[in-house]
DNA sequence: AAAAGTATGTTGGAATTCCAACAAAAAGGA
DNA sequence: TCCTTTTTGTTGGAATTCCAACATACTTTT
């Protein structure tokens, strides 16, 4: 049951609820848990949104494809945090998006329609909870607006630059690794993974950046 | 006093509100009402989010502006819609982008930590705010997502064809009128104003679109 | 250890975008 | 109405991206 608590505790959708309410409101939430592999999708583009998730363990992806195929990669998501909660609050009925998993993963699923509306036995937490959930998509509003300020950039290098520095920000520190692989990394900054791998081995032959791997140095 | 009400009435941040509670509630959050001249600042960039809005009249757009002067519209809000908010609800105390009056308006300024932050009256409205706050973000969070999967489109024509099919989709016609001048559509687009002119040219050409000023129509 | 599969880097030509400059049309002011 | 300013359309060359194909490096499986 650890597995499912601990994350749980460091969810931003239980700030300030007591631990000792959560059996109690996994109960009242209609709350399910369920494992995914690999690539396998969560939600799939179409499907109606009754249930949004909590990822216990491993992360997925939010991905976005087009008619011709191109990937979009929307958003990463990890231990603890939380996906889908905007369609349900937003009353859109068929989620516009993928969800797949990145590596396998352990999903507690969550019907939102219990969460939005007050449940039958009132409980004292609802308050708290739709103001955790008012912070946490306000927080996805503002990923939103700087992942469009790295991708509204005109050039691959000035693209993969201000990806760079918004992770050497958050990471506080001129080293660290990232979560993308070439990939995915192409899908996120939307453009060519061949031209970004041309680019990228330009800015370390210019002494800019130093990279092996996911590991990358900005200079 | 009516140029203040009725477009509250409207407003999805007072939706399930009694009309009759509305003025004790704009006292109860502060609220101040300033107007603005076309062009003019209304938020700017590093200035602290205390504040939220409510466009009373006119219109504004959000703008984020890079280091090189490249501008992107981010979105454009017009009459009892609200802007600024997520920046409270996420508590980000420096605004990263800047909100321009689109025309001459008129904005009611709310204090929003009163609103998040239970008042000291405890007035019984604020449960029903906050719900309300969490719907229209979860909202404009949806509506980035429409933008991203726009502007992700590799090609100018189709970032057009894109826009175009979602404004057609959106009026529920295939002709309508955009309220974007050609300079603010490229800059939403995220692509060149001349670049853009020429391959509206090349659409009306191949007989796909029709388009005098403003007015759309998709073949 | 070999083989197969996957991820990453490299390259050249075609297509596209950017940029700057200018022309034409429309809107606003005197 | 005329003049000025703003908006929109057009064009050509430079820069950039896309695309496809292939080389190399790394992983996984047998």
């Amino acid at each position: 049951m650890d597995q499912i608590f601990l994350p749980l505790l460091h969810c931003r959708l239980f700030h300030r609820i007591s631990a000792d309410n959560i059996p109690a409101m996994l109960k009242c939430l209609n709350a399910k848990t369920i494992s995914f592999k690999k690539d396998e999708f969560i939600f799939r583009e179409g499907q109606t949104a009754r249930y949004f998730g909590i990822i216990l363990s491993g992360s997925v992806q939010i991905v976005k494809e087009d008619f011709y195929g191109n990937r979009n990669i929307l958003a990463r998501m990890t231990q603890s945090e939380i996906f889908g909660e905007s369609f349900a609050c937003a009353h859109v009925d068929a989620v516009p998006i993928n969800v797949i998993a990145s590596e396998d993963c352990t999903v507690l699923f969550l019907n939102c329609l219990q969460i939005t509306n007050t449940c039958s036995n009132n409980c004292s937490f609802h308050k708290q909870i739709i103001y955790n959930l008012l912070c946490d998509i306000a927080a996805k509003n503002i990923a939103f607006q700087q992942k469009i300020e790295i991708t509204s950039k005109r050039t691959t290098r000035e693209k993969i630059m201000a990806y760079l520095t918004a992770q050497s920000r958050l990471h506080q520190s001129r080293s660290f690794s990232i979560t993308y692989n070439r990939q995915e990394l192409a899908d996120y900054l939307e453009v060519e993974r061949s031209a970004m791998s041309a680019e990228i081995s330009k800015l370390k032959k210019e002494g800019i950046i130093q990279c092996t791997k996911s590991n990358f140095t900005i200079l």
